[in-house]
DNA sequence: ACCTGAACACCGTTCAAGT
DNA sequence: ACCTGAACACCGTTCAAGT
């Protein structure tokens, strides 16, 4: 007899594997699909085997967060004026994280958490203070960016893949038509920048966009 | 006999009172402890009466946006420059969601489904428009500073008073503990910088640099 | 119009036990 | 060291029924 191979017994599990899988999940269905339960048997467990893994949910979530960190690609200090390398900076984690808009959010409380996550934080911090700013405002500055870019990638407009594109259609359909149904003279400037709370006529333009404020906001304030 | 008063029996329940009891119960707990049924027995209520009053929980929450939305208070147009205007539009911003700093999250993407939220977002969309913004701008741009008003105010170092006094204590003694047993080699500016990711030398400070930083990311873009 | 009762299909988590 | 079984205390929500 051949050997026909049986489906492989499980491989063991492990946090690196596991919190990719969940990652996996809060990408394509969002955050509140990513339970204890479905992790498990999503991995053909029991749900009290995570539990030897993480402490509880929010070790979870830690490790999703430390596998986005760790996506970051920090750009080699180029000898550049603050500015442009902070700006560089902005961009790397702006790339990674918009692989991940549904996901990003859980990212700016955990960045001390994990390893690439407290290389980024350093290597933020130490670009603010080369600018000029104090430890307390770099930390401020620092934090307020990283919300930033996550804004960015989590409120894009007409960006939410989470449901199946016939029901996103609808979703829009009833957005739009409370939009349009405003009293154009009450609201008239919404009515003229209405389809762009639900459409994004580029990303690109966007997100550089984005950055730019960002930036004209770091070297537009007083450091003190 | 003197008329003792029975405990009136519950008044009957309304979709104001009750967004009013939920972001009473957010703004001491947190939003998790926003629950239908924690609603229902702090009305004396079943969990299915509730559902008379709103749709499901996401309606409960847009009442308890509303109500924020509600708090703002606009400035009147004082004929000034329009930047200088919007500052005065971001800091009433600022100045309601400064007293929900736990549910703070729940306002921008409502900001459409209620008549204050409607009343900001034509104010701040006409201030940007004035400033040479095109619509498309000025939705993207409006957005994000609404979103950047709730960072400051969720993100704030040191302000999660969801916690009794000696839970938060212990709380913060760890993060400490994390954060000073870093190698000082390694994250030699984290360091410098650490005390001040766990507490705010200055919340007046704080908001102001904050305020300041986007009206400055604002004039610093080109409008298109 | 407004609320209740019973039931369903979920959650996270603990604790003792198995291998 | 790694995982299971049973149980607990929660969730949001539906649906039919009561007043």
């Amino acid at each position: 007899m051949a050997t026909v191979r049986e489906p492989k017994h499980r491989e063991r599990l492990n946090r690196e594997s596991l919190a990719a899988c969940a990652l996996q999940i809060a990408d394509s269905e969002g955050l509140e699909a990513v339970t204890i339960r479905r992790l498990a048997t999503e991995n053909a467990v029991t749900p009290m085997a995570l539990y030897w893994h993480f402490a509880d949910k929010d070790a979870l979530f830690d490790g999703i967060a430390e596998r986005m960190y760790a996506e970051v690609n920090l750009p080699e200090p180029a000898g550049l004026p603050w500015h442009e390398e902070l700006r560089a900076a902005l961009v790397a984690v702006l790339a990674a994280l918009r692989a991940h808009p549904l996901v990003a959010d859980v990212a700016p409380p955990r960045i001390m958490k994990s390893e690439p996550g407290l290389a980024l934080a350093e290597c933020v911090i130490g670009l603010l203070r080369t600018g000029g700013f104090s430890p307390a405002q770099a930390a401020q500055i620092g934090t307020f960016l990283l919300c930033s870019i996550v804004t960015l990638v989590t409120r894009e407009p007409g960006q939410d893949q989470r449901l199946d594109p016939e029901a996103q259609d609808e979703a829009l359909r009833g957005k739009r038509a409370q939009l349009e149904s405003m009293n154009p003279k009450k609201y008239p400037n919404l009515l003229d920048s209405s389809e762009f709370f639900l459409f994004c006529p580029s990303e690109d333009v966007y997100f550089s966009q984005g950055i730019d404020f960002l930036v004209a906001g770091v070297t537009g304030i007083q450091p003190r």
